[in-house]
RNA sequence: GGAGGGCUCGCAUAGUGGCCUAGUGCACCGGUCUUGAAAACCGGCAAGGGAAACCUUCGUGGGUUCAAAUCCCACGCCCUCCGCCA
């Protein structure tokens, strides 16, 4: 949610911010006109209950017929106070249902524009040049025995897969190595539920735009997490955290679901774009000035996995019409992938500054009184995006593939080779 | 799934319709005293809205009442036991 104080106080901001996300910018004036409606009604509320109370007071003390009068006049008024109660409850439920409506302020240094005018920061390694015709991951894993998609569809249906023999045991190396690195720059690991109560998915921003990808258990009004991101950021609902903790880093490794709805025909081969996998995620808890410090440092982590992976990858500034609700700037890595010639994103790391602390109601309570935290998130990896990479980058002409040296120890090899 | 007990300001608790503007103890913070500390004493100490008066919040949502932490209904969560199960 954004901050009601800068809504009134700015509102061409918040208007200017909208449109750069290509969302309603007609909100911001039906959520003034709510909020207006809503203070008025508080206001009105609160001198009639001040009355009812001193009210009460006096019918307690009173005795005969002056007690009688008394309770008269305050029966009318006990009316009156249920009346303005319920209309200050309804106008404050329709402020709040517009007012979440409104997506996060975008940081004004990101790239305005839809999903193709996102801005290049660097490119770090080079494209690696193939003497023998590349094959993909699909191919490469049926040879290594690494990833059966076909039985994946029989059980499952498309978009699911099975890790098999090599394939399984890089998933866990990979988990390790990330689990391993973020531990030693001092984050927490955890693995939280995957299954959520409506308040986490909403309180995260994934119940807007982005409910329609997010799998949803009718009869128990459970959700499916799309990212540990969700269950993370809400491990400190409705909690006042000690400022001196801050910056609290945790990283989650969970299975992350996501219904892909709305990309049919894209990326169906394969496991690009999947309904199911794991992925190991880094979040961050910390002051609002040092939220831009903050995402800088998530995403040299980002890339320091990258480099360990010895994948060639660009990192870009995703533009304004592209980030999630929660976001105000997205930073995607995108690993090359040979077989598509083209760069995929394979980690992103999102400044939500203090949007979703003030959905989920995370505060810190320092000298100027109790705020919300902001809160930061970023992939460190996301398994089968980092197969694929692995897989097609380090593939050999006879099909074999070579394992980055850094995940050596948590495979106990250095080289997958073709079984059968 | 069944039976019972519970949910009050960080922790522990008091509070069975109006003196609750929610008390007390512990912890914590500041002060006095002390060379320093402990003890003792004094003061502060839940959150949100509001310039303030004031209002809201005693697990959540309804209800009864002039008035609800307190009475009624539903739900949630925690604990103990039973059954089933990884």
């Amino acid at each position: 949610m954004i901050d009601v104080k800068a809504l009134r106080d700015n509102p061409d901001l918040v208007r200017a911010s909208q449109k750069a996300r290509g969302e309603n910018p007609d909100l911001v004036d039906q959520a003034l006109a709510a909020d207006e409606k809503r203070r008025n009604a508080i206001v009105e509320f609160e001198a009639l209950r001040a009355e009812q109370n001193t009210l009460s007071k006096s019918v307690g003390a009173a005795k005969g017929d002056e007690k009688t009068a008394l309770l008269e006049k305050a029966k009318a008024l006990s009316a009156a106070v249920k009346e303005a109660e319920s209309k200050k409850n309804a106008t404050e439920a329709d402020f709040k249902k517009i007012a979440m409506e409104i997506s996060n302020l975008v940081d004004t240094s990101a790239p305005v524009g839809g999903e193709a005018d996102f801005k290049v920061i660097e490119e770090v390694g080079t494209p690696r040049k193939f003497d023998f015709e590349p094959k993909d991951h699909v191919e490469l894993g049926k040879i290594l025995g690494a990833i059966d998609v076909e039985r994946g569809a029989k059980v499952s249906g498309a978009r699911f897969y099975y890790l098999t023999g090599v394939g399984a045991l890089l998933e866990l190396a990979l988990v390790n190595y990330a689990i391993t690195m973020a531990t030693k720059a001092g984050f927490i690991p955890m693995i939280p539920p995957v299954l959520v109560k409506p308040a986490a998915m909403e309180g995260t921003g994934f119940l807007g735009q982005a409910a329609e990808n997010v799998f949803h258990l009718k009869e128990d009004d459970f959700y499916l997490v799309g990212t540990s991101e969700v269950p993370l950021a809400a491990y400190h609902m409705d909690e006042i955290l000690d400022a001196k903790s801050l910056p609290l880093r945790y990283t989650g490794y969970s299975p992350c679901f996501r219904r892909e709805a709305g990309s049919y025909g894209k990326d169906t081969r394969g496991i690009i774009r999947v309904h199911q996998f794991e992925k190991v995620e880094m979040f961050s808890f910390c002051a609002p000035e040092e939220a831009v410090a903050e995402h800088q440092r998530l995403l040299a982590w980002e890339k320091e996995f990258l480099n360990a992976m010895e994948i060639p990858y660009r990192v870009i500034d995703v533009a304004t019409g592209d980030l999630g609700s929660s976001a105000n700037r997205k930073f995607d890595c995108e690993a090359w992938i040979p077989t598509q010639n083209a760069y995929r994103e394979v980690t992103s790391t999102s400044n939500c500054s203090e949007f979703q602390a003030r959905r989920l109601n995370v505060r810190t309570k320092g000298e100027n009184g109790t705020y919300p935290v902001a809160t930061l998130n970023g992939t460190l990896v996301a398994i089968p995006r980092m197969i694929v990479s692995i897989l097609e980058n380090h593939q050999q002409t006879d099909g074999s593939v070579l394992v980055p040296k850094a995940l050596q120890p948590f495979l106990g090899m250095d080289r997958f080779n073709p079984v059968g």
